[in-house]
DNA sequence: TCGTACACTGTACGTCGTACGCTGTACTAT
DNA sequence: ATAGTACAGCGTACGACGTACAGTGTACGA
């Protein structure tokens, strides 16, 4: 008698696990993980703390769902070009959503089993590595090597305190060098002169790791890319 | 009354800043994070919950406070060495020191500001990559890389629910492949296959990447190596 | 002897995750 | 029509959390 009302007013129908850990993904982004609890979510759903309970059994595997459902938007490698602008389309996709939610990426060291999307894009990305002509070994080396730099710099990225190059020289100039006195640290005041002076902006340094790695990692092939070649 | 006998027997002298925050790191390495509260933390050293705020301004300065010890106990990059000698130096390190404290790389996408020993940390690097002849930019660009796939490197370990090569056949064949049906995932049986065969151990995976990357970093330079050249 | 500073603590408040048991509704079998 | 069963959701309560606030006793200089 009193849960009818709410379903109509959010959205329709009523609570599904898909809803559930939507809302749950929009909180996060909104207000920092911190900000999520069981409470205000079933609040901003227009339901009892206790009815998410029957759509996630714990708080712990509600976050599990939330991280999965960040890896169902990164885009996977597409099949028809060669593997290098595949993996430069996927790690910059991986790189925006995990900039997109803030969260996500401090969460990934605790839990330890992928989940279903997580699966599928390992799967994807193994596959084109190997279609591109990598050895077995090679493509689980590979593997690594590209989710360390995308993850490594998501985390990077999330621990800055600003997002556009603009902010950038008014913090370091506000908050970075006043705590840095210049024959203590020469090299990173000169680093962030030379930063501020260039306009540097952090959105365009993942390319250039991002190209040398892809460009060390082509010759380790032992085969000519099927995508590239074929259709 | 209370706390002098506690002091005695915990380490001597009473309370203090380091000494909080070490067992802080102590109960976060054996417990997790999440069994890391005040009143847990407090009991450890024999204390009241509230006298930790004497020395600690609230729990997330205290966070703060262990991740900038956790960065202390990296190897600085020896200054006596050619500069891909030093960055494998306190990457190797660095990796060895996140991975003990598991619960830090998950940490730091949330507190925003560098901390005294990061900071110094980040001085040595930048200082070793100019004097081995990276212009300014560069060195910047290296240093984003380096650290990138160091912390990503270290995330994903850290998600591993496994510790050593030995287990890392039984977790594959007892958790790994039943969530795999092989006409789903062909790509990543033939990995799993692989590296059970091979005696894979993931603590080796690190140097591939690192090798790999400072391999493609060296002809950027721009002069030659003055610590690997001279005294 | 007094005052004052310091190191430390007990209590209390609001919030958290969640165990437990209760509601009303929908549907199926009789 | 009636009873039975399953489902979806909720109210209450418990223990643990971070921490504001108002103390306590001790050490020490005047």
């Amino acid at each position: 008698m009193s849960a009818e009302g709410q379903h109509d007013v959010t959205s329709g129908a009523g609570l599904s696990r898909r809803r559930v850990v939507l809302e749950a993904i929009r909180l996060a982004d909104n207000e920092g993980v911190d900000g999520l609890s069981m409470r205000r979510l079933a609040g901003a759903l227009g339901a009892g703390a206790m009815s998410l309970y029957h759509y996630v059994k714990s708080k712990d595997e509600l976050l599990d769902a939330m991280i999965d459902l960040v890896f169902e938007e990164i885009d996977l490698p597409p099949e028809d070009v060669d593997w290098q602008a595949a993996m430069r389309r996927r790690s910059e996709s991986a790189r925006q959503v995990l900039a997109r939610h803030r969260w996500a990426i401090g969460l990934m060291d605790a839990r330890t089993s992928p989940g279903p999307a997580h699966l599928h894009h390992r799967e994807a990305v193994t596959a084109c590595l190997r279609r591109a002509g990598f050895p077995v070994l090679m493509a689980t080396h590979a593997n690594w090597l590209l989710d360390s730099y995308v993850y490594g710099f998501a985390l990077q990225e999330a621990s800055l305190p600003f997002d556009s190059a603009d902010q950038l020289a008014d913090i370091v100039e506000d908050v970075y060098l006043p705590q840095l006195p210049p024959d203590q640290f020469p090299y990173l005041n000169e680093s962030a002169a030379a930063l501020v002076a260039a306009g540097y902006d952090p959105a365009d340094e993942f390319g250039f790791g991002l190209e040398l790695i892809l460009a060390a990692l082509d010759p380790l092939r032992t085969r000519p890319d099927e995508a590239a070649a074929g259709r």
